[in-house]
RNA sequence: GCUGCAGUAGCUCAGUGGUAGAGCGCGUCAUUGGUAAUGACGAGGUCGGGAGUUCAAUUCUCCCUUGCAGCACCA
C-alpha cells in the first residue's frame, strides 16, 4: 500500500497510509478533535469523515466552529432525519428529494393525506427521537443497476426515476441515518446527535411539482429552517416576526395607502397618502428620464388583437390577456381587443409613423404606460404581483453600434435613480434565450453577445439566469428584495432585433436604404406598484421625507393653539411641504401615538408657549427628543428636506 | 392554474347546531392637556356568496369567490 501526504491548514503535513479516513487523521492528531470533527475538506471538496483519502490532498478538519460547512450539513442532515422520520411515521409514504436551501431546507413527499400543522409537531418529535438515538451516519457506493434494484424493491418511484436521469453512468452514494437510507451526494455528519436537536424548527407545508415541472404530480413539501444552537434558532424566527411588521400590505392599511377588493382582484385602489407617494415617484421619474433624454408618449388601452397577434404576444401570452370583445348585440361591429399588456408594440407605431432617418437615433421614447394583464390568481401578491400596474417604461430605437454605449448609459441611469431612492445594492441577472422563442439562432446569438458585452463594459459580471429571457430578446434583470428576502424584479433592459422585424420598423440610414433599428426596452422601477411595495417594506413604513405622504402634523396642545397651528400649516404649505393641522380635542400625547404610528416624518406641536413666541416644538420620528423652533427656521430646513433627490443636486 | 390553510364589526381576533362577543377605531358629552392611548355613554355585523342536510345553519356538506404560504407562471 502507498503511503500519502496529507497538508494540514497549518503547513504542517503528515504521511499515512493510502485509504486513510478523515476521522482517522482527525483521531491522529488529537482525540478531542476527533470528538468534535463534523466533517472534511479534501483539496476544498467537502467530505464525509468515513471516506477515504487515496492520493496527496490539502486536508482540513471542520468543526461546528466552521460555520459555512456545519450549517449546510445540520441543515442537510436534517433533511434526511425528517425525511426518515416521516416513513417511520407513515411507512406508505414516498420519498423523493432534500435540498438545503437558505435558512434551512425541505424535503418533497409523496402522501395521500395532506400533512396537517399538527402532524409538523409529531414529526419534529419523531427527528428529536432520531437525533438523541445517535445514529451514526454510514455511506455506501453502489453501481446503478444494484441502486434501482433496491428502489424498485422498496417502492421509491420517485427514487428510481431520479436515478434514470442523472446522465452517465457513474456510481452512486447512498447514504444511511441508522437503518433509513437515501440516494444522496452528501456529505453528512458523523451521526445525528450532532445536528442540535432545539436548532431546528418545522416551519410550513406547501404543494410542490415533481421536479419542478406543473404538468408532473404535486408533492407535499415540508420546510424547515436550522441553525447550530437555539439562540441562532430564536433570533431567526425573531427577524421573521420583525419583517412580517413590514410587510406593504400590513403598512398600506395602517397608513392608509390603498386598499384591494375582490370585485377588482389584483388591483390597487389608491387612496389619498399612497396616490401622493405614487405622483411624487412618478413626477422624480419624469424629471430624469427627460433630462436622459427621453420624450414621453402615451398609447391606448384597448387595442384589436391585430397588433398583439403581428408582434406575437397573442400566440404566446393569450391566455394571460385581458380580452375585450365587442359584438352585434350590444354594438352595431364585432371586434377583438386586448386590454394593453404591454406597451412595445403600441410605442413602435409611433415610431413607424412617419420616415425616421439615422440622425433620429438613438430615440429614446418612455411611457408611463398602464398595462393589464390575466396573471393567474396564485401569483397575486398585494401590490407586488398585480393585475394592472404602470410600468416607467421605455424603448431606445438604435442602431447596432449604439447598443453598447446606450446599455452603458441605461445602466448608469438605472443606478442612480436606485441611488436616490435608497437601494445602493441589487442584484442584476442576465437572463438569456428560452426554449420558445421568436427569431432565429443567430439573431439571439447576436443579441446575447451585444448586450453581455455592453453589461461587461458597464463594470458589472452578472449573475446568469439560463433560459429566463423574454421571447424576442435576452435580458438583464435588476432585482431587489422584500422584507422576508423574496427576490423581485424590478427595473429591466433588454435587447431586441425580433419585434422591429416582425412590426416592420424601418429608418432611413445614410447610405439612403431603409435599416432596421435595434430595440432596448427598458423599465427602471418596473412597475410604480411593485417598486412602491418593495420601497414600503424596506423603509419599514418611515419612507424619505420628500417621499413620505404626510410630511408634518401640526398638533396644538390646547384649543387656545388652534389658530396658531392652521397659521403654522398654512406657512408650511406655502412652501411646497404637505402639511396637515391636528386641532382635535385630544391630549397631545395621544395626537403623537398616533401619528407616529402613521409614520409621520415631523410632528410639530404647539401650545401657549408656542403661541407667544411664534415658535414650534419639533419631534422627529423614531426620537424622543424635542427642539423648539421658530417658524421660519423650521420652514426652511424642512423646505431643504422637501426637495427630491435630483433637485436637491441641481 | 396547482396543493394546503383561512374569510365573524373599519382593524386585530374570540365564539356557538337555537339568528353573536372583546379590545382598538368611530360618534356624542365631559375634560384644555406639554410629547406613544383621559373618562363616560352610544352607534355599528343578512358571521365572503350560493345551494344542500336539519324543526333550526354563522356553526355540518358541496360549489363559487377572495386572501395567505409554497409551487408553476411573470411579455
Amino acid at each position: 500500500m502507498s503511503e500519502i501526504t496529507i497538508t494540514l491548514p497549518d503547513g504542517n503535513s503528515r504521511k499515512y497510509a493510502a485509504g486513510v479516513t478523515g476521522m482517522d487523521v482527525a483521531k491522529d492528531i488529537s482525540t478531542s478533535l476527533a470528538k468534535k470533527a463534523i466533517s472534511c475538506s479534501v483539496n476544498g471538496e467537502h467530505r464525509d469523515l468515513s471516506r477515504e483519502i487515496e492520493a496527496d490532498a490539502a486536508f482540513a478538519i471542520h468543526t461546528m466552529q466552521d460555520d459555512a460547512q456545519a450549517l449546510e450539513l445540520i441543515r442537510h442532515d436534517c433533511a434526511h432525519i425528517m425525511a426518515r422520520a416521516v416513513q417511520e411515521l407513515w411507512p406508505d409514504v414516498k420519498v423523493t428529494i432534500g435540498p438545503v436551501i437558505k435558512n434551512g431546507w425541505y424535503y418533497d413527499f409523496d402522501r395521500e393525506e395532506p400533512f396537517s400543522t399538527e402532524d409538523l409537531v409529531v414529526i419534529e418529535k419523531k427527528m428529536r427521537e432520531i437525533i438523541n438515538k445517535k445514529d451514526p451516519v454510514r455511506r455506501e457506493v453502489w453501481d446503478r443497476a444494484r441502486a434501482l434494484q433496491f428502489y424498485r424493491d422498496n417502492n421509491e418511484p420517485y427514487k428510481v426515476e431520479l436515478i434514470e436521469s442523472i446522465p452517465g453512468d457513474e456510481d452512486l452514494s447512498m447514504y444511511w441515518h441508522g437503518d433509513w437510507q437515501d440516494l444522496c451526494r452528501g456529505p453528512h455528519l458523523v451521526h445525528t446527535a450532532q445536528v442540535p436537536g432545539d436548532g431546528f424548527k418545522l416551519m410550513s407545508v406547501a404543494g410542490a411539482y415533481w421536479r419542478g415541472d406543473s404538468d408532473n404530480a404535486m408533492l407535499q413539501r415540508i420546510y424547515g429552517v436550522a441553525f447550530k444552537n437555539k439562540n441562532d434558532l430564536k433570533a431567526h424566527l425573531n427577524m421573521l416576526e420583525e419583517a412580517a411588521k413590514r410587510d406593504h400590505r400590513k403598512l398600506g392599511r395602517e397608513m392608509d395607502l390603498f386598499h384591494m377588493q375582490e370585485e377588482a382582484p389584483g388591483q390597487v385602489f389608491w387612496h389619498p397618502n399612497g396616490w401622493r407617494i405614487y405622483t411624487t415617484l412618478q413626477d422624480y421619474m419624469r424629471r430624469m428620464q427627460t433630462k436622459g433624454g427621453y420624450v414621453e408618449v402615451n398609447t391606448p388601452q384597448v387595442v384589436d388583437r391585430k397588433l398583439w397577434e403581428a408582434s406575437g404576444h397573442w400566440e404566446k401570452y393569450q391566455e394571460n390577456m385581458f380580452i375585450v370583445e365587442v359584438d352585434e348585440e350590444h354594438a352595431r361591429e364585432k371586434a377583438v381587443n386586448a386590454l394593453k399588456p404591454m406597451n412595445c408594440p403600441c410605442h413602435v407605431q409611433i415610431f413607424n409613423h412617419g420616415l425616421k432617418s439615422y440622425r433620429d437615433l438613438p430615440l429614446r421614447m418612455a411611457e408611463f404606460g398602464s398595462c393589464n394583464r390575466y396573471e393567474p390568481s396564485g401569483a397575486l401578491h398585494g401590490i407586488m404581483r398585480v393585475r394592472g400596474f404602470t410600468q416607467d417604461d421605455g424603448h431606445i430605437f438604435c442602431t447596432e453600434d449604439q447598443i453598447e454605449s446606450e446599455t452603458k448609459t441605461y445602466i448608469n441611469f438605472l443606478s442612480e435613480v436606485y441611488r436616490d431612492l435608497g437601494f445602493e445594492e441589487f442584484k442584476i441577472k442576465f437572463s438569456d434565450r428560452p426554449e420558445k422563442r421568436s427569431g432565429s439562432d443567430e439573431v439571439w446569438d447576436k443579441a446575447e453577445a451585444a448586450l453581455l458585452s455592453a453589461t461587461r463594459a458597464a463594470g458589472i459580471e452578472p449573475e446568469m439566469n439560463h433560459g429566463e429571457g423574454a421571447f424576442y430578446g435576452p435580458k438583464l434583470e435588476f432585482v431587489l428584495t422584500d422584507a422576508i428576502g423574496r427576490d423581485w424584479q424590478c427595473g429591466t433592459h433588454q435587447v431586441d432585433f425580433v419585434l422591429p422585424e416582425r412590426l416592420d420598423a424601418s429608418y432611413v440610414g445614410q447610405d439612403g436604404n431603409k435599416h432596421r433599428p435595434v430595440m432596448l426596452h427598458r423599465a427602471t422601477l418596473g412597475s410604480f406598484e411593485r417598486f412602491i411595495g418593495i420601497m414600503i417594506e424596506s423603509h419599514a413604513g418611515k419612507l424619505p421625507f420628500w417621499l413620505a405622504p404626510r410630511q408634518v402634523v401640526v398638533a396644538s396642545i390646547v384649543t387656545d393653539a388652534n389658530d396658531f397651528c392652521l397659521d403654522v400649516v398654512e406657512a408650511l404649505n406655502a412652501a411646497g411641504i404637505r402639511a396637515e393641522a391636528d386641532i382635535r380635542n385630544e391630549k397631545i400625547n395621544y395626537k403623537v401615538r398616533e401619528h407616529s404610528l402613521g409614520k409621520v416624518p415631523v410632528i410639530l406641536a404647539v401650545g401657549k408657549k408656542e403661541v407667544e413666541d411664534r415658535t414650534v416644538t419639533v419631534r422627529r420620528l423614531g426620537e424622543k427628543k424635542t427642539v423648539v423652533m421658530s417658524l421660519d427656521e423650521i420652514t426652511a430646513e424642512l423646505f431643504q428636506a422637501a426637495l427630491p433627490p435630483d433637485m436637491l443636486r441641481n
